[in-house]
DNA sequence: CGTCTCGTGTACGGCACCGTATACGAGAGG
DNA sequence: CCTCTCGTATACGGTGCCGTACACGAGACG
C-alpha cells in the first residue's frame, strides 16, 4: 500500500484555520497546500473539489462545537450554573472554536446550508441554557428569554466593538451576567 | 467641463449593497462596473484602487449609521424609550443598514482600522442606550450592564439561528426587552 | 464649426486560484 | 532486487480580477 503521507484530517485541520482567520473566502487550495508544507497534488485524491473541503470543514466543526463540548461538559458534572459556564468556556474562549464559530455565524447570512447546520448547532446549545436557566425561573416563556439574553451576550460580546467608561469589558459581563442568571449563589 | 456620467457616489452605492450581499471581498471593481452598467474605465478617475473605495465606504457607512439615525432620532424626539426604539428600528431593522452594519463587524476581526471605526460608531450607539437606561436605572454599574445586553441582543439577535419552542422570535424579544430595559410603562 | 477636455470603452500584462493530466519516486510485496 | 501502487510534484489551460495605457467620442467653449 503507498503510504499515506498528506492524511484527510490535515487539509481539514488548516481549512478550521483558515476559515478562523479570513472567513471561507480564505480558504484556498493552493493557500492551504502552502501553509501545509505541500502542492495541492494531493487535494483531490482526497476531496473531489474546493466545496467537498469546505463541506469537511463545516463537519469537523460541527462535531467538535456540539458532542465534544456536550461530552466533555457531562463528563465533568458540576451544578448547572457550573456547567452552562464550562460550556461557555469550551466554546467561546480558548482561540480555537471563537473565530470558527463566528466565521461560520457571517458566512450563513449567505450561504443556507450553512444556516441549516448552524441552526442544529445552536438549537443545542439553547437546550443546555434552557436546562441551567430553567433550574432556577420557572416561567418558561421568561427561561426562554434569559436564554435567549444570555446566548446574545456570548456572541455579541465579542462582536461589540466599545469601551464600558473605565470598567473592564469583565467587570460588565459579571454583572451583565448576574442580571441574566441571577446572582451567584441565588 | 466634461460631464460627470457616473458620479463617485454612485461607486459608493454599489458598493455598500455589494459590502451588505457578500463582505469585503464582494466588492469588486469589474463586478460593480457590470452591476452599473458601465467598465471599469471611469473607476481610477474616482478612486486610487480599490482600497481607496473600500474607505470610501466605509465612511458613507460610519455616517449613515451615526450622523444620520441619531438627527433622525433628535428630530423625531419623543420619550428615552421611544427613542431608543426609533434608534433601533433605524439602524437594526430594514434590510439597508442591518447587513452593511453585521459584514462592517465581521470584517472589524481582521482589519484595525475597520475595527476603530466599528468602536467609534459602537460607543455613539452605546451612549444613546447610557442615556436611555439611565432615565431608570440609578446605579451606573447596572446601567454599563444593561446597555451592554440591549446592544448584544440588537446584534446577536440577527446572528442566532434557533427557533424557541412554538415561540415567534419577536415573542421572545419582547420578553427580554422587559427584562432589560424594565417592563413598558415602568 | 473647430478644438480641447475629460469620462468612458477597449486592450493589455500580470497575478492568484481552480481543476486536470501526467511524470516521478518512495515504499510494500513478491 | 524488481515491480506495482499510490501519494505527490509539476505543468498546463482556463477564469476572474487588478491596475495601466491608450483610443474614442461627446459635450464645453471659442
Amino acid at each position: 500500500m503507498g503510504t499515506v503521507r498528506t492524511p484527510r484530517e490535515r487539509w481539514v485541520e488548516e481549512g478550521l484555520r483558515a476559515l478562523a482567520a479570513g472567513g471561507p473566502d480564505a480558504v484556498r487550495v493552493e493557500v492551504l497546500a502552502k501553509a501545509i508544507g505541500v502542492t495541492k497534488g494531493g487535494f483531490y485524491g482526497h476531496f473531489a473539489d474546493r466545496g467537498a473541503l469546505l463541506t469537511a470543514v463545516l463537519d469537523a466543526w460541527e462535531r467538535e462545537a456540539t458532542d465534544d463540548v456536550l461530552a466533555r461538559v457531562d463528563r465533568e458534572g458540576g451544578d448547572p450554573r457550573a456547567r452552562a459556564v464550562r460550556a461557555g468556556a469550551l466554546t467561546f474562549s480558548g482561540d480555537r472554536l471563537l473565530p470558527v464559530d463566528l466565521a461560520v455565524r457571517d458566512w450563513a447570512r449567505r450561504d443556507p446550508a450553512v444556516a441549516e447546520r448552524l441552526r442544529r448547532v445552536d438549537g443545542r446549545r439553547m437546550d443546555l441554557l434552557r436546562e441551567v436557566i430553567g433550574a432556577t425561573v420557572s416561567d418558561p416563556d421568561e427561561v426562554e428569554a434569559r436564554s435567549l439574553l444570555a446566548f446574545c451576550v456570548a456572541i455579541g460580546e465579542h462582536l461589540l466593538a466599545a469601551d464600558h467608561r473605565g470598567r473592564s469589558r469583565a467587570e460588565v459581563l459579571r454583572r451583565a451576567a448576574d442580571l441574566v442568571l441571577g446572582p451567584r449563589g441565588g
